[in-house]
DNA sequence: ACTTAAACGAGACGGTACGTCGAGTCTTACC
DNA sequence: GGTAAGACTCGACGTACCGTCTCGTTTAAGT
């Protein structure tokens, strides 16, 4: 049930048993706390073990990096979200996935808006914009990023293309991955780069430029 | 005409008249070595002064901060470039724009790869990645990557897709700042957040997949 | 007995408990040997911290300035010689105070002339030069200085004069601080501004002028 | 016949002949304010030359460090005194000597009383005691500062002392130069190292017991 | 009066050290 | 043995001045 398997040890793996389960919630707690008030870069290890009522070493015992307590931080939201959305419904939506509705269409456009929802949520915005960042600028580091964090997320969307694919709604001969990325990473980059403005509106062009093509001649061949 | 004001005086703007041009230039070279060779954040400025034999006020002087050296430094590689292509050619692409064979589809597929490639660069990608990473954390620094680095590469394709829509290859409702991103955003997402591979036939899709549609059913009403 | 209370704290008091007495001394050694080999205003903290293979905030924990590092230093051999001298002797001459052998003439010459082959000795000049120095520019400094390396040394001639009075030797009217100085001061003088040679003759010209005087002629009244 | 020689030139004399008065005293103007005002190791000649109007060079042309600076302000002092002085009275005292009335012991403390005075004076102390201080850390320096400034000032006492012994009012046998110590040793080691009080009835001390002598016994022999 | 070369103000430059901050390690005392 | 606390070595930060080196601009001498 627990997860007894070390994580990112430096020395002598400590002995996860003993670890004390108060001190890692208020290492989550100050981390996140401190990355909203002051930002991520002037946000310390120090800081944080001394806003947590912590010792340093405690810090550097369980987490490689700053950037790693920040992910493990999130991945902890992610759980705990995932618990309180287990006692609404039954059946949690980010287990099941998307919804299918059979209309395509309005599915995509309501999944997008909801994303841009939460990317704007202001809680969310500095420390996930720091751990985007630490994740393209630290290869080693996007590794864990991509597949415990951003890859679940972009899965769900790629599982609903396929579904889509398999009724019949979207061509047989295209790639789930490269169509899902006509609908999300025009989200990342407006988000990330600050490209453009990100809205509804936005998110419903996307979906009708992706699905039926910007093209106003038919296909060569 | 151009921009030709001093930019980012710290007390009393030092006279850029007596700017040491030789120094400015060493700086650059240090810098871009140093992010190649250690990486971004083991980069210093005290490092990037000692490389280029200069004192740190003489950096302190000029800029306010690593990443603006490095985006100056990018751009000053960019006005090199140009003024090099200047020489082979009598109108320089950059200045022209994208290709525009009146076949939107093969323009698009051969610039999208062009892309890909110079993405691809290794000496380009260490400092480039460096950059998005401090746009994506910083947002104060984001608005001046965005309009001085980011926004003219950008601006080529939303110029294509607009004349493309006047030649009538393009629906007349369609959006061309939206439409760019179709294109251009998921090379984008790849390359910052290595969500899947980044090559040729992966531009191929896109642009297939983006002027046609990826759904099986015409379009409601 | 002695002095156990911690002294110059910077922000919060660090924990003099857990103090490293091994970097103590090598700061005092590094200090005194760089004094010794390059001078004192070319002596930095940056170099007692290197040569002592310290790093420089353990410096700067505890002690606020180059010059009280100095005066420590000065105070720790003291104490050290204090200590070899208490194992030669059962009773030290530092303790028990200047000879008194009943001939204050020939006592005084002595001690005189044992202090200026102290001042004359060549480890010894150039951080106590340094230290008196940071006492003539700098009040605060004095009297720390003073108070703790000065004035100890000099009480022992007041604490001998004084005792001759009492047996008779000097006139009762005569303030034994006043006549300290006719011996004491001179020495002073020309060890700190090379005003004359300072050698044993002159020690002797000086007990004989302060005890009987340079006039040729009586005391008026 | 007269001193017109460079002092202190860089690589190649400047011509004296062209120098700038106004910046010169402007200097010393700004040297004597800075030391008064913020002491003397915070005033920088970057303050000095900024304060003066002057540019840096100006400074390292004629002076080789901040102390020159402060000691030929001192010695310009003295000479504007000097011509000050020489207006208002026919000969002036510096250039006699100290007075003669006939009676040693109220000449000396007469003049004693008077140093103590100037000692005190409140616009010279900063000054004076930085020269001093820097004398006294700084052999090279000294050698200047005891010729050019101290020296003369002593040679005052020596003289009068000598005509006292021609006069019959001091014992043959005694050496001016070490009297003289006795009377203004003290009043330099209390000025100097705070070592007592330095006021009127400390030189009237020190004038009869340096004269008459402290013991209670006569000379041995 | 005109020319010309040096001194001048200004300040950018390559450096060194400052005093501070934080990283990551190590030690001590407690539980 | 994990923990809070914090002293330690180390290295970079950004600042302040150093002394040197151009830059024009006065300014005084010598034509």
């Amino acid at each position: 049930m627990s997860d007894t398997s070390n994580r990112a040890p430096k020395k002598t793996a400590p002995d996860s048993a003993r670890r004390s389960e108060r001190s890692r919630r208020a290492i989550y707690d100050a981390a996140l706390a401190l990355i909203g008030e002051i930002g991520y870069p002037r946000t310390t290890i120090e800081g944080i073990a001394a806003r947590a009522g912590v010792g340093k070493q405690t810090i550097y015992r369980w987490w490689g990096s700053k950037a790693e307590v920040l992910m493990e931080a999130f991945l902890d939201i992610n759980e705990q979200n995932a618990r309180t959305a287990a006692e609404k419904y039954p059946v949690p939506v980010t287990t099941t996935g998307l919804p299918d509705t059979g209309d395509l269409e309005t599915d995509l456009k309501l999944v997008l808006r909801a994303t841009i929802d939460e990317l704007k949520d202001p809680r969310f915005e500095a420390p996930a914009r720091a751990l985007a960042a630490e994740g393209v600028a630290n290869h080693e580091f996007a590794e864990e990023f991509i597949t415990r964090l951003l890859m679940p997320g972009l899965d769900l969307y790629t599982d609903r293309l396929r579904a889509a694919q398999e009724a019949g709604d979207i061509r047989a001969e295209v790639d789930p991955t490269v169509a899902r990325d006509l609908f999300v990473s025009p989200l990342a980059q407006r988000w990330l780069q600050y490209t453009g403005p990100l809205d509804h509106a936005y998110a419903d062009k996307l979906v009708e430029y992706a699905l039926y093509g910007i093209s106003a001649r038919p296909r060569k061949q």
